[in-house]
DNA sequence: TGCATTAATTAACATTTGTTAAGTTTTCAA
DNA sequence: TTGAAAACTTAACAAATGTTAATTAATGCA
């Protein structure tokens, strides 16, 4: 757990009570490579924090799976379309190498917001930092071709590629597998 | 100002003394059609509320001007990376129509959080809101062909292909204004 | 270790988008 | 109202990606 407080204390400080009450919403789960932590079609109540490992976000469409999102130590990861919503995922959550996770109840953790504004304000901060990610996701994908897109892979996330099969980073890419090895193979 | 408290409403409710507090941050602007509202370079201290008219926001790569997000009444619109950040924004808001918005100054609206824990609430959900079409957007651009996001635009949002030039509209489905003519009239 | 399965690459062709340039239509201000 | 500028379309060719299929490489389990 030191690994998360560490990591909250980085984004907003919490007085020992709220810390206290923090980590009484939280867990500790390990997954076995390649597991799902969270099925597809389930209404997502967990917030992740990664200690150890790597995850990915996917889902279909038309049968063709889609990788949303990789994840690696020291992040947050939601299935924000349906923690929001509170709609049914139609994503899943997988370990993509033996993990280790804290899973925080987001059902308990809206009921900490009224009893702690501190704890609300950690998480409105955490929203507000991967919401720019997000933005700059977009940029990426509007912008750039998927040859660059590979590129900046390459030169900013060096170690995702070390870490990710290919056929993952393909449709995280927006391309195809083929596509993406004769990107590959053009020097 | 009150299309805007009504708009709040339907996020969180706020007691009269917040509410009070609030609408003495914001102030209504009328812009006429085409002028920029905030431009390039600066840091974005100011979170906007479309009362009438639209919105875009774009930025410039390599000397090409990118449209990456058009907004209409009864929106939100910031510049997230500059605003959570406190970097000054490549990014520029223009309207797009003779628009009239109310300004919701973003330095008083932080400290507001601490004297009204319910102000800093309905923010938090309004981002989380934003946060969820943000991704749905990275969907569509991930997944779906230049022509298939055309076609969805034409479904699912007719009044913007209305309201907008199709110049703006390539730049923000990621292809050239060619492309687009030719997609429009392959049927 | 060895074999079966999965992942990744390569090839060939179809399709789409990008690029440059020309032509047409629309807009807006004098 | 008219003419210049901007927006949009069309055309022709180059470049990139998609698709299908075959081949090679890597992985993982018995």
């Amino acid at each position: 757990m030191e690994k998360f407080i560490r990591f909250t204390k980085t984004v907003q400080s919490l007085s020992p009570d709220a810390e206290k009450a923090l980590l009484g919403i939280c867990s500790r789960r390990t997954y076995i490579k390649n597991t799902v932590v969270q099925p597809i079609g389930h209404t997502c109540k967990t917030i992740y924090f990664v200690n150890k490992g790597a995850l990915r976000i996917y889902y279909f469409k038309k049968d063709v799976e889609i990788t949303e999102s990789f994840e690696f130590e020291n992040s947050i990861v939601a299935r924000a379309e349906s923690l929001f919503t509170g709609m049914p995922s139609r994503k899943a959550i997988q370990a993509l190498e033996d993990s280790e996770l804290i899973a925080i109840d987001a059902t308990r953790l809206v009921m900490l917001y009224d009893e702690y504004h501190e704890i609300e304000r950690l998480f409105r901060k955490m929203v507000e930092e991967t919401y720019v990610k997000t933005v700059r996701r977009i940029e990426s994908l509007q912008f750039f071709s998927p040859e660059e897109r590979y590129h900046n892979l390459e030169k900013f996330q060096p170690d995702l590629l070390q870490r990710v099969p290919l056929k993952y980073i393909a449709s995280y890419l927006g391309i195809t597998t083929v596509s993406l090895s004769r990107i590959r193979s053009r020097k």
